[in-house]
DNA sequence: GGAATAGTGTCTTTAAGACAATATTTT
DNA sequence: AAAATATTGTCTTAAAGACACTATTCC
């Protein structure tokens, strides 16, 4: 007689606000951990989810309504970490632009964007802690090599807007010249990344430029730097 | 009522032979795919495996009783791909120095060290060709910013062996000088990979000069540098 | 000595860091 | 014009690529 053993899926969701990078954490209704903030996520479905990623994207669907840029596994916990009993958690990270809650899910879910540094001194259920500082140490990593920071921005963006995404993920000022350097690298051989030829419009009452705004061609998961960002 | 749904490990062990990268295969016994070559995998035990990891360990001990240098977690893949149910595999890829299959191991389990170029032409379980190809890309990005690959070197190891290694995993020539420089780079603040002043011993017949012997003081997982070797 | 292999010196190349100078827009 | 922000030019720096030259060992 087979022991009892769940399969969940746990989704970390980023987005910049402002300066300051920040997760979406749901606060649970019921037991165990009745009271504190999750990750949202919940049980694989195998009538339904053809695999795991089919069962992230639908709990995202259901659970938040937002439209996700990015979404990749990130690792898989296992143990008995849920009181309930034996458990495999696929974890997933997802980037996508900053989007207000709706009011629906804002009140009926209890979610919220939570800032990163606050998450630290939050007590969360089972080991979302863990799993989200793992998803950040990852974000990090990739956002070093990769252009994958550009998905927690909206379809036009700026160098500027870029760098200062960057700088949320990364905790260190970036220069936008070397994020100039990289979009011509990309577009070495193809054009990937480029610009639309109007400027970001300012909002009422801003001063300054208005950098020059560019879109993306094509999906840009797979492209990677052979040199990183410095610490 | 909750369909069944079995949850398993597998592994993708790596080591390098002469000039070639091998992959453990065993040959599967048993339907399905009985006589079809598979990685070394089993069921996870819930009672017994306090995670993924300490049931791929436990496998791994078991089926082929090699000596493991280094073991990480890959990808977990899920869907109907067993044709007895859904199931949910968490893959790992392990690396170590060669070793001769002990007789007993060889023989009941029907397991063999197999040269990656031919795992492209072979019929595999499952979907172990997926896995090994992922774990390919993955030792294969890691070995050009890690120190990863001295772990399929004995304890004790010289430049050329690791340009060698290196040479085996990336199907490219590597200049051994500079595997040199990122000694002395990882070197910078404290002594991690160090020269024991001994030189390796030519095997009887072989002509030449014989390497200086170097050796880990400590592990080299987490050690990463800021450039790739190129393509 | 010659062949084979290993280690060293050093010049080149690539792409990031740093920052001053210039450009654009609003108040 | 002054302030704010964006973009460009260009010098510096870090670390890999390339390769010739020297060193060691066995035949």
């Amino acid at each position: 007689m087979p022991q009892q053993l769940t399969v969940t899926v746990d989704n970390v969701i980023f987005t910049v606000v402002g300066n300051a990078l920040q997760v979406l954490l749901v606060k649970r209704a019921a037991e165990p951990f009745a009271g504190k903030y999750a990750l949202p996520g919940g049980k694989l479905d195998t009538s339904n989810d053809k695999d795991g990623n089919a069962a992230a994207t639908r709990i995202l669907r259901e659970k938040t309504g937002l439209a996700i840029n990015y979404l990749e596994q990130l690792k898989t916990y296992s143990g008995d970490f849920d009181p309930r009993g034996y458990t495999v958690s696929m974890a997933h990270y997802a980037l996508t632009y900053h989007q207000e809650l709706s009011p629906k899910v804002k009140s009926v879910e209890n979610a919220v964007w939570m800032p990163v540094e606050i998450v630290g001194d939050l007590s969360l259920a089972f080991i979302h802690k863990e799993i989200i500082d793992d998803a950040l140490m990852r974000l990090r990593e990739k956002a070093r090599y990769s252009l994958l920071p550009l998905y927690c921005l909206p379809d036009q963006f700026t160098v500027a807007q870029y760098a200062s995404v960057l700088e949320a993920i990364l905790n260190k000022s970036v220069y936008p010249k070397t994020l100039l350097r990289r979009f011509e690298l990309v577009n070495k051989d193809e054009d990937i990344i480029i610009a639309t030829g109007t400027k970001a419009p300012l909002s009422p009452g801003q001063r300054g430029k208005g950098g020059d705004l560019y879109r993306l061609t094509k999906p840009i998961a797979s492209i990677n730097f052979s040199r990183n960002l410095m610490e």
